[in-house]
DNA sequence: CTTATGACTACCC
DNA sequence: AGGGTAGCCATAA
C-alpha cells in the first residue's frame, strides 16, 4: 500500500503538504524541485489523485502565473478561492493577488 | 496491451 | 514577440 502510485507522487504530496499556511506554490516549482520541470503535467495529476488526501493543500498549488486552474476539481465552486482566501491569500478573477509575494519555491525556501 | 488524455511548462520557429 | 509543439509520468478505457 506504500508505493502504490509512485514515488513521484509521493514527493509531490510530501512538498505540498511542506507548504507553510498562507503560501502558494506552483506546478512547475514542485517538479522543478523534484529535478523534472517538464514534468509539470504529472505534478498536476497528482494532484487529481490527491482529492483523496486531505493533509494535501492542493488549493495551495496553482499554475505558474497564480491563476487557479485546478478551482475546478474542487466542486466547482469557488471553494478554493474561500480556501485561500481564509488563509489570508487573496484571490481575484481565480487569480492569486500578490502572487509573488506568496509565491513559496521549495527548491528555493527549503 | 495500446492509445489517449490530463489541475503544466519551456523551448523552438 | 507570438504561436505552436514537444516533454514528462501516470491513470483510465
Amino acid at each position: 500500500m506504500a508505493k502504490d502510485r509512485s514515488d513521484f507522487f509521493q514527493r509531490v504530496y510530501e512538498v505540498v503538504r511542506l507548504v507553510p499556511y498562507g503560501r502558494v506554490t506552483s506546478y512547475g516549482a514542485i517538479a522543478r524541485y523534484l529535478g523534472a520541470t517538464r514534468s509539470a503535467r504529472v505534478v498536476g495529476w497528482a494532484m487529481n489523485s490527491s482529492h483523496g488526501m486531505e493533509d494535501v493543500p492542493a488549493h495551495r498549488v496553482v499554475n505558474r502565473v497564480g491563476l487557479l486552474t485546478g478551482k475546478h476539481h474542487f466542486g466547482g465552486t469557488t471553494l478554493m478561492q474561500q480556501l485561500l482566501e481564509n488563509e489570508g491569500v487573496a484571490v481575484n478573477e481565480n487569480k492569486v493577488v500578490n502572487f509573488d509575494e506568496h509565491f513559496w519555491d521549495p527548491s528555493r525556501e527549503l
